[in-house]
DNA sequence: TTAATTCGGACTAAAAAAGTCGTATTTATG
DNA sequence: CATAAATACGACTTTTTTAGTCCGAATTAA
């Protein structure tokens, strides 16, 4: 089945929530947790990706949370997926130099380049999605 | 991860086997499991239902097996992962009449008009490539 | 000092995909 | 008619991936 992950759907109700928030104030975890239904430790480590990837900044201790970094509009579709460690990869050899520990066929792929060309569609769509289309 | 199932890999490449077979002759499983290094049980679930779904016609009994029953012109990506029992579907909610039991976010849900944009892109895509794009 | 917060890794559970097995049915051929 | 080689079909197991949980540490406002 051809899905989005959870992960990608959760990040985008989180940025949708912070993107709402007045003046750029902070919203924590168990904040966004709590008003989007979505499972606190694993939102938690969400975010924390999303920080690491440039999306959030983050504020520790007491009073301390997440705010955006940049609008959703700047966000991509692509670049949030591969922010949370997702991939899209039609085969095992759509990878740079697939060996034959990829896939023992790879010598010989009649496949490989006409994928290549669909999962190369598939990733200018995402590239051109933004959060913001998403989420609004 | 955004992946196309082995079985429809594994399809291709048995399509591509019979379509190289001179006049019209039928392939057992056994001879294109061992040609096409694919599990034979797994590819008999296949074949199965690649028959099932026109795409092939079987002969039982000794000196069975399976004939193309159409040109891999004539087939499109989004047919053979139907008859194989996949599915695109980007989110929980992107079925017919969504109800909570899919998903609770679904009365209010901000993402699902969007994204099913995005995935109908995703299917015209797979509608226009043919079996025939793929294995030649 | 304390309590609320992020940080980060290890772990478990659930779901999906891939693969295997057993038994029945079909049919060409000796 | 008996046999062997093939498909038919469903149940089952294993492996892989995704989703979710837990715990202890570090940070910091009050
Ligand atoms: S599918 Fe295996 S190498 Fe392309
Ligand atoms: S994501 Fe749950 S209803 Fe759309």
């Amino acid at each position: 089945m051809l899905k989005i992950a959870k992960s990608v759907e959760y990040a985008l109700f989180a940025i949708k929530y912070m993107s709402e928030k007045e003046n750029k104030k902070c919203s924590s975890v168990a904040e966004i947790s709590e008003s989007q239904n979505i499972p606190f430790d694993l939102l938690a480590k969400i975010m924390q990706k999303l920080a690491k990837g440039g999306i959030i900044l983050s504020t520790q201790g007491i009073k301390g949370g997440y705010v955006l970094n940049c609008r959703p509009e700047q966000i991509s579709l692509n670049r949030l997926i591969n922010i949370l460690d997702k991939k899209i990869q039609f085969t095992n050899c759509m990878v740079d130099n697939p060996t034959t520990n990829d896939c023992h066929r790879v010598k010989n792929c009649c496949i490989r380049n006409p994928m290549q060309k669909i999962q190369n569609r598939l990733n200018e769509l995402f590239d051109i999605t933004t959060v913001h289309d998403l989420i609004q």
